[in-house]
DNA sequence: TGTACATCAGTGAACGCGCGTTCACTGATGTAC
DNA sequence: TGTACATCAGTGAACGCGCGTTCACTGATGTAC
């Protein structure tokens, strides 16, 4: 019996809930996840946290400022996430700009609330500044990491303008996580995995500006690769940018 | 007064509207665009229609029914933009296939309604065949233009899958126009056009797979380039893949 | 050409529901002295 | 250490609202004869 959970907790809390801000953030998270950005109602919300439906208005103006909260917070774990995927570009700085793209493509899939209320919501980005600040420091990660690989560029080649290159790379990641590894059930089928596809995706790409990636095994030589067993191993398929497609 | 309009209208047409369906379509779209595929009801769009509430229900089984209906609508009209897009491959291949990027960043800025029914409401694509073997058939268009790229690469170099190809352009496509090219507020700022990025990028991507584009002009060679004066013309912005980006 | 009748497409009133929001309130907590 | 008091965080009842949906109905249209 549900009530009675909610009862018990009830009293074991007493008056106050002590974290509600919190708790409301985790419920809408859920309702988020479960019925999308749109579906989500501030009662819903109260009703799960075990509050009356009042309560939430002690912590948010109303229905949006919790969603651009969670859209914020939303940012900045993806910030967090694409951080730790870069790792400063260890092992080599193709392996790791590749973990990036991966780390984009897992958070869009385990993490569908925060994505959703992050791009799907329909929150006016620009109206926001601490959203689009939070918005703007996770694309500096890609950014920085498209800083450190265009300076590799090889001799003789033009170099091509970071910012360029990392709205390249933000656009392919987008599209491969909105169309393929969402967490929802507008996701579409695809003969193989996301992240296979924007691999062999972002190794072309990269092949196509210069990089020496080679198209068997899709790496590419870079001084000095410390260590060298690192760069041979799990950042690529067997096979290669298209192994896996025949 | 809108009500006289109202009635006027009411008056001219008798009790039978004779459209129904189509003006429940039209009134249902033109509220997407304006406050998304989320806040949109079935009772405001008979209301904007200049019907009873009631009325809607000869001719959708409810709400989400209508929605599909604008969806697998959007994935007809979609595909007839890419097509003329295409031109079955005139006056070249690969202008033919920049000028189908375009037409994907033109509709989901001119039909903001549409591509947000089609890819951003929610609708289980997969449990509607219909809706899946419109948004299929789309689909088709940018895979026959793969196909027809593929089987261009020079010869030596490996000829690339052409599901792949279209499954990337895709994904370029929609990661651009999903944040970039938007027809509502959620639209991202760029220093500088969609389609200078996604051209870029796709040409880029093109020379990775080996195809003989030329930095400066990107423009690749191709027998026979009829007629010769349009393969050097209004599809590349001067400077090339980047030449805007400095 | 006219008439009877079936079918179709819309009406309008009603319903139950859940939402957002407000209000005066009250129990709990923190702090000054 | 105790007490008085201010502040804080949540209550619960109430409201108006619009939505989705149903129902018996009725005006308009099409058709058989």
């Amino acid at each position: 019996m549900s009530w009675r959970k909610d009862e018990q907790r009830r009293a074991e809390r007493g008056y106050h809930h002590g974290n509600l801000k919190e708790a409301l953030l985790q419920a809408a998270l859920g309702l988020i996840a479960e019925k999308g950005a749109a579906g989500f109602t501030f009662a819903d919300a109260a009703r799960m946290a075990g509050v009356s439906p009042a309560a939430p208005y002690r912590h948010f103006r109303d229905r949006d400022e919790l969603l651009s909260s969670i859209a914020q917070r939303g940012f900045e774990q993806f910030e967090a996430r694409l951080t730790a995927a870069w790792d400063d570009g260890r092992p080599d700085t193709v392996t790791a700009f590749e973990r990036v793209g991966k780390a984009y493509l897992a958070f869009a899939r385990e993490e569908p609330a925060f994505y959703s209320a992050m791009f799907e919501s329909g929150l006016p980005v620009d109206a926001n500044p601490a959203l689009m600040a939070a918005g703007e420091r996770a694309f500096g990660v890609i950014r920085a990491a498209a800083e450190r690989l265009a300076a590799l560029t090889p001799p003789g080649t033009p170099r091509p303008p970071a910012m360029m290159m990392a709205l390249h790379i933000w656009s392919m990641s987008h599209g491969v996580a909105s169309l393929f590894s969402r967490g929802d059930a507008a996701r579409r089928k695809l003969p193989m995995t996301p992240d296979e596809l924007l691999e062999a995706e972002v190794l072309i790409y990269l092949r196509g500006l210069g990089f020496p990636i080679d198209r068997r095994t899709a790496k590419g030589a870079e001084p000095p690769p410390v260590p060298p067993e690192a760069s041979s191993g799990s950042a690529t398929s067997p096979g290669g940018p298209w192994g896996k497609l025949k």
